[in-house]
DNA sequence: CGATACATGTAACCGGTTACATGATTTT
DNA sequence: AAAATCATGTAACCGGTTACATGTATCG
């Protein structure tokens, strides 16, 4: 049935930790309610629901284990067209888009992207980040420095609040480059 | 009717900005679709249903200007009610849950008291802050230190970047807080 | 025997996204 | 006359939140 495209940054994470290890929807649940990964729900409304979109999508494939047990778990399996998926999103370009409103899900990517793509993946990656936020973090700056004149206090350090995130995140893709191209430069 | 609490992001936001000065939803519309406010969307379909849930729990008050000119504006103004749901709102503590998680909460809370409320009101509100966030950085970053042995790169990486938010705000908040203060030791 | 952990789900609600729908006014 | 702007809305959809519902296994 249905072949949605993009399954939600829930959908992602799930499917990326799914591709790590087959897990069933408490493991998942119990991963997030414990690991400093905050911004995402444990709550199983969120989690049972996701899931089985997912698997609606045949991006992964459950089967139940231990039926004899009496304790059964539904062990979810990433399928190659959830691979496809998976890869897709990892390797699509960086947009403006994504360094503006998607910093979060920039961060998902990343980390999902360990023991997944090599390291050159993950550089064209940061170039991405820096390309795109670099010009963005100037404009913001220009217009903290000369279009803020008519904003109150308030709103000046508002904006300049925002302007650190935004230089905070590009200088970590900077470093986290710097990173990645010493480890690459033996070809 | 519906005597709902709290007003979702949005809803804040746009009782900030009729508090502010009187207005319809286009002028509220234009105002999100041109300023650097980004993450607040400007589709119609977010911003006149947003406007009627703030109506109908009473916190504004939309009059019909311009009838004659058969360009009518369906003009809001803040109501008592809804001025006293603002004020709990920029006034109420800051907690932990805000400065882990609804950190561009935060910030709009900061832009909206220009004007509104008083120094000594920003001051408690950066204090707050600060005092909440400065203790989850320190664990955070112990846990940078001493916790991601186990983690790949990539994960240490992210950790890292998370951090570097978290450290960034505060850094804003401790400099904002200087500034106020500042303006305030004659009181 | 009661509490906690294991394990999976559903249902109502809420609010944002996208797209559609309508029609007047001003500008080119 | 066409295009852009003014101005307001609705409807379908999607997905997260909260709360509810169910039952077993294990530990103290």
């Amino acid at each position: 049935m249905s072949s949605k495209a993009t399954p939600s940054m829930l959908g992602r994470a799930l499917l990326a930790l799914i591709h790590r290890s087959p897990s069933s929807g408490y493991d998942l649940r119990k991963l997030f309610a414990e690991s400093h990964l905050h911004h995402f729900s444990s709550s199983p409304g969120a989690i049972y629901p996701a899931l089985q979109r997912l698997e609606n999508d045949a991006l992964i494939q459950g089967t139940v284990e231990q039926i004899d047990t009496l304790r059964p778990r539904r062990v979810y399996r990433i399928t190659p067209r959830g691979l496809a998926a998976l890869r897709a999103w990892l390797e699509c370009r960086v947009t403006r888009e994504d360094v503006v409103s998607n910093i979060k899900d920039l961060t998902l990517r990343f980390a999902c992207m360990g023991g997944h793509l090599d390291d050159a993946a993950t550089l064209r990656f940061l170039d991405g980040i820096v390309t795109e936020l670099a010009p963005f973090v100037a404009e913001l700056e220009e217009f903290a420095r000369t279009g803020t004149g008519d904003l109150p206090v308030h709103g000046r350090l508002a904006v300049k609040s925002g302007l650190a995130q935004y230089r905070s995140f590009l200088e970590w893709a900077r470093e986290a480059r710097n990173h990645f191209q010493e480890g690459e430069t033996g070809g």
